[in-house]
DNA sequence: ATGCCGCCGATTCGGCGA
């Protein structure tokens, strides 16, 4: 069985002895991580390796940054950021082969306020994550996109879809490039295995959201059908959230059985 | 209508996030 985890970390440095204790208790095979928020020499890549991790980054100065972390085996980098824009300098997509599967790790764009040019770059990212998707699709390999996608898919998947209804996250133009992606074969496996919805993956710090359980659903592990086909398990490390210190999202999983 | 909280990087505060 291997397990890839995702998880979005605000910030690697700040959060390390949650993230090692997360690596121990929990030892995902892959660890997809997001907001390390660190440029590419301040990465502790050797406090991982002190638990058997290897890891490949894509970081920034001050903000957004993505790391893929495998236990035992070295991530062999795909590529690292997505085609079409010359123009965009965000480290947000890092892409490796690991355990015989294709692993994307995604920072999807936040996009507010919107409308404005932040909700503008965020769905032109969106249609070039497509492209990327579509590319990955065609090789018809074992494959996973996993990340923060920035994106509540249904209204369930929000605590109160009227408090957060001009937000970035579930505008129709959002949720439409999302289920784009669905309609192109991709599976959610953590909405799939949670039809009901009230799964939450991001608490805010403010306003009391984690002690209220007002949260949303915006970390999704899509599956190309070849690894769909492999899906065993899936959830989400709420717990994790609790602690102290901890980032405001909460680590997301999925379990796939062994190719035959 | 806005801030709440928290990171980062630069200097006592702004940018950014969701």
């Amino acid at each position: 069985m291997i397990k890839v985890a995702g998880f979005n970390i605000n910030g690697v440095r700040a959060r390390l002895p949650r993230l090692l204790e997360w690596l121990e208790e929990t030892r995902p095979s892959v660890a997809c991580l997001q907001e390390i928020k660190c440029q590419d020499d301040a990465f502790p890549a050797n406090e991982f390796e002190k638990l058997g991790y290897k890891a490949i980054w894509h970081g920034q100065k001050g903000f957004n940054g993505v790391a893929i972390l495998a236990d035992g085996e070295a991530p062999v980098e795909v590529g690292r950021g997505l085609a079409g824009d010359p123009e965009d300098e965000h480290s947000r997509y890092i892409e490796a082969d690991v355990f015989g599967i294709r692993v994307s790790c995604i920072y999807l764009p936040n996009g507010n306020p919107q409308p404005g040019p932040k909700f503008d770059y965020k769905l032109r990212w969106m249609e070039r994550l497509r492209d990327r998707m579509a590319e990955i699709s065609a090789e018809e390999i074992p494959a996973v996109v996993i990340g923060d996608y920035n994106v509540i898919p249904f209204d369930r998947d929000v605590w109160s879809p009227a408090a957060m209804s001009g937000d970035a996250l579930m505008q129709p133009a959002s949720r439409d490039a999302y289920f784009r992606l669905l309609a192109d074969g991709w599976t959610d496996a953590i909405g799939l295995h949670n039809p009901r919805g009230g799964v939450w993956t991001y608490w805010d710090y403010q306003a009391g959201a984690w002690q209220r359980d007002h949260g949303f659903r915006i970390d999704h592990a899509l599956l190309s059908p070849e690894l769909a086909d492999r899906l065993d398990s899936c959830g989400v490390d709420k717990a994790h959230r609790a602690r102290e210190k901890a980032s405001d999202h909460a680590p997301v999983w999925v379990r796939v059985r062994d190719a035959a």
